[in-house]
DNA sequence: CATGGCGATTACATCGTTGTAAATGGGTCG
DNA sequence: CGACCCATTTACAACGATGTAATCGCCATG
């Protein structure tokens, strides 16, 4: 098995230099059209590559991207990171696709580079970081951070609104005469993670329509899983007075509670009415299907993308952003839609 | 911000050259505890970590292995990789996801290293790839394939045996009473794929009971999702006669077929039956809850990760292994369980 | 015809790491 | 006391690519 043709020997084979196929490789501009055929005819022959470990050794880059997620098995971030592929792609760069698990160690191994040392930049949707951890993060890494907006500044960041989706997600049960609104997956105090910043839109949205807040209504989860959805809903039905409607955090919780209302002979939206977060595609096939708070992951893709390109071209560009990405309620059976 | 450290300057701090440098980081036995000790703080105190593209330039080992599937959005291959991660995190590799989009190009282009540059091995789950495609594919890459069986050898593979799995499933039907079994994403003819083996597997379990294989009764999909198997229930049930139970080849296609009866007022299990393979989360909490073909995805992953890590050791052993994998049926609401 | 200019090409060094082979130095044994 | 052994450490080169700066060769200009 002949070994994997270096540049050198494209060079012999071509009569040429080394360093003229890495200008041929590389489109430098001043180079013969005689010399560029015969060097891509050897390229071809001889079925060339590059190295990109010797690229990024000599000039620092790889042209791929890291995209880290706290879970694949929650559809959220395999359908954001498909979306963000599919933009990657467009721009020819290679996204590698890593799994924090929601564990902190784990998220900042990302960020300092650990997992991500073959990636000219880094995409991450933090769950369990602290402010500080930004704040002392490696500067060489270009990052760009989803969902959860950084505390302290200092690194781009894309997402939604997330105080006035649930603002209106809240606003579209009330206006359907809901009173006693739930929420599953929420946080009354504690650090500004999504989770915080959609009960704060509830609450506002509660508190103009001029009802009480009631802190014990806000239901803290596990985990986004169905299974965490399910049991949360259950042990909201032995409340008496009991919800009349249940604000999950993501669809996956939605899903599991409408399972479990199921079980319990509740019948949504006749009973009561359920919402989600993030429009996975379950959520459009679910009985009923689900109501649901819809960010829009194409623009989140492209964004990120886009801002962490930018980063690496301009590493000292100093001006920051925190790109607003737009969102919707669609609203399905779940909530008599 | 300072540069990043180089063994160099951790052997300049500790008073040691480089070289000794290297052999601490990579536990050489004749280091002294003096000397170790030494290196050990000055690496603490730079916050050394070493460049894996050097390491690789040099001694062509990254510990970085590549998983490549065709969609993380179809749960499936999310779980899965979640499971290779706990798995190979467990042997101190670090994976890399990638997504082929089912494009045989992407396939191919992971086979032949393109994408899998950083990684010492592949874990490749085809599904696009032609016969032809393994047998010219690059030697010096350790692969393991997942779920497709190659039809040429001489590539480590790891699956289920879809054949007995899509039997059992069917006399699981059988013996239920149901006569007129439909299979959606199924096909009759063309290469031995997944989904050409479990409708073989269908195809047996007929026979033996003595019911005719109607190939009319197979209906092919175009993608593994929701939608295809609502599309393909719906048209299912405008045969005269009707079918009584749906055999759906992923549980994405099971549970859109359980929408798209739910929308024709057909009663599942009432009505006819559903089953799907894979044992996805949303399956456990569906309405009904679905029964389901569960392939043992953590031994999958444990046995992909332990054949690939293997190969990478000893790239030459000629014996190649073909391991199959445990699964069960999982009865639940969809057939009366 | 000498000179300058410029496009095309090349020699060389280097990125960070580690394999090879050689050097160092302390201790043992005859 | 000298020779040798072996654990430890080191010098050097090389992995594959490309930036820098130098060189080459051709043509226009005076």
């Amino acid at each position: 098995m002949a070994a994997r043709p270096r540049i050198k020997d494209v060079a012999e084979y071509a009569g040429v230099s080394p360093k003229t196929v890495s200008n041929v490789i590389n489109n430098f501009e001043h180079v013969s059209e005689r010399t560029r055929a015969a060097v891509q005819e050897a390229i071809d022959a001889l079925g060339y590559r590059v190295n990109i470990a010797g690229r990024q050794l000599r000039q620092g880059r790889t042209g791929m991207i890291t995209l880290a997620v706290p879970e694949l098995d929650v559809a959220y971030f395999a359908e954001l990171a498909k979306h963000v592929m599919a933009e990657a792609d467009a721009r020819g760069r290679t996204v590698l696709i890593h799994q924090t698990g929601a564990v902190r160690e784990r998220e900042l191994a990302a960020l300092h580079g650990f997992d991500a040392q073959f990636s000219d930049g880094l995409i991450l949707s933090p769950l369990a970081l602290r402010p500080r951890d930004l704040a002392t993060r490696d500067r060489r890494l270009p990052v760009v951070l989803l969902g959860e907006r950084p505390a302290e500044g200092g690194t781009d960041h894309v997402g939604i609104d997330n105080v006035a989706a649930a603002r209106e997600a809240t606003e579209h049960l009330l206006s359907r005469g809901r009173r006693r609104i739930a929420v599953i997956g929420g946080a009354v105090r504690g650090r500004q993670g999504t989770d915080r910043l959609r009960t704060d839109g509830y609450r506002e949205a509660m508190e103009t329509a001029g009802l009480p807040f009631e802190p014990d209504l806000v239901v803290p989860v596990d985990a986004y899983h169905w299974r965490d959805g399910a049991r949360a809903a259950a042990a909201l039905m032995e409340r008496d007075p009991r919800p009349d409607a249940l604000l999950c955090l993501n669809d996956h919780l939605a899903l599991g509670a409408l399972r479990a209302l199921h079980d319990l002979g509740r019948s949504v939206p006749g009973d009561l009415d359920v919402i989600g977060f993030d429009d996975i595609e379950a959520s459009r096939f679910s009985v009923p299907s689900l109501t649901t708070v819809a960010p829009d992951k194409q623009q989140i893709a492209r964004a990120a993308v886009d801002l962490l390109l930018e980063r690496i071209e301009a590493p000292d560009a100093v001006e920051l952003r925190d790109q607003v990405v737009g969102h919707r309620v669609i609203v399905r059976e779940s909530t008599g839609g």
